[in-house]
DNA sequence: CCGTATCCCGGAGGATACTG
DNA sequence: CAGTATCCTCCGGGATACGG
């Protein structure tokens, strides 16, 4: 019964007592969208559209208010080629990329746990 | 630069093309209270007033809500005691409880990352 | 003690139109 | 193409009051 995820636990109950780090993910992994872009991101780096069309093209605002947050947090660059017409690149910095290990955690749990109900 | 995650980058690719377990786990640890909710379960079954004190206290309605949420959709147990006062008991399922590969991520990106700035 | 019932508000997020 | 500017909707979540 226990035999998975002791050691995690224990871990878990020992740095529980206050904030802890999972207030910190849960800081830069918020809103609806900010996960999906990071997992698009890490196969990656990739312009505006062809993000905005890989996860199921949420609004031109709300995609640049994520991203936004997300360079401002030092978790991806912008990049703007002064072409024309503009190429604006979106690359995961390394801090990023090592939430990959997060993202891989909750793919794996999701393919493991597929919705029997609702 | 590679060197790190690139399994798991090699897994996320191949897994990505359409749905992808993400969203899975997504909708199960959504809202801003959920992911604390299994945090503090994960510890341990606690009732409904030690269970909302552990957290920085959410409304009564809230915890109320995303708890039925999260036993809807069978990550946790919710046992309800026929005494006076009343005492009401939440527990982690198995599903539950294996949810901690994915908070142990967290907390350890978390950790490891500490907010320079803001 | 553990809720439910109301009322309410802020802000994430969408729709649309317009610019460099 | 990659945004910005507005306006608007929806609902997660808080506050308060009350019930079993």
């Amino acid at each position: 019964m226990e035999t998975n995820g002791s050691e995690q636990l224990e871990r878990l109950n020992s740095a529980v007592p206050r904030g802890c780090g999972v207030e910190r993910t849960l800081k830069v992994l918020d809103g609806k969208w900010t996960t999906l872009i990071v997992r698009e991101l890490l196969s990656g780096p990739k312009r505006f559209g062809d993000l905005r069309a890989a996860m199921g093209s949420p609004s031109a605002k709300t995609l640049t208010d994520r991203l936004r947050a997300l360079e401002h947090q030092r978790i991806l660059t912008r990049t703007v080629y002064a072409e024309v017409p503009p190429r604006v690149v979106y690359q995961l910095t390394e801090e990023g990329e090592s939430l990959s290990d997060v993202l891989d955690a909750m793919l794996r749990w999701g393919e493991a746990h597929p919705l029997t109900e609702d």
